[in-house]
DNA sequence: CACATGACAGGGG
DNA sequence: ACCCCTGCCATGT
């Protein structure tokens, strides 16, 4: 159970900077496909302090999945941006920046192909 | 124990 | 391209 969220956030942390995924492509890379809702819900209790790169996760249409406007949303357009991705209205032009859908998987560098 | 909720996704209209 | 509905599943009432 427990060895399920370490997968996850290995999964996200295994996203390289400038790139984004979806929560369903970090799910299935976890090992755990059709439960992108899981990693939803573990993204929304990080604890503080824990290192990850949470703001590159995004729905599969390439939108900030939280709230417009809310504090985190302004958070991650702003942690994206830092790391050159381009944010218009809120969402991520998926065919440029995107790791999954496209022929980018060759820069996921994780433990499996 | 039944029901609602949610940082989701895919298919159809 | 947008809205709606359905499938999912862990949590919280």
């Amino acid at each position: 159970m427990q060895d399920r969220n370490a997968r996850i956030y290995a999964a996200i942390a295994a996203i390289p900077p400038g790139r984004v995924a979806s929560y369903g492509a970090i799910a299935a890379r976890a090992g755990l496909p059709g439960r992108a809702r899981l990693v939803g819900r573990l993204l929304g209790e990080v604890p503080d302090g824990m290192e990850l790169p949470w703001f590159r996760v995004l729905r599969a249409s390439g939108h900030v999945a939280m709230p417009p406007g809310s504090r985190g949303f302004r958070e991650q357009c702003r942690r994206l941006r830092a790391e050159g991705v381009e944010v218009v209205n809120g969402r991520v032009p998926l065919s440029r920046f995107g790791l999954d859908g496209n022929l980018d998987h060759a820069l996921w560098g994780w433990p499996d192909a």
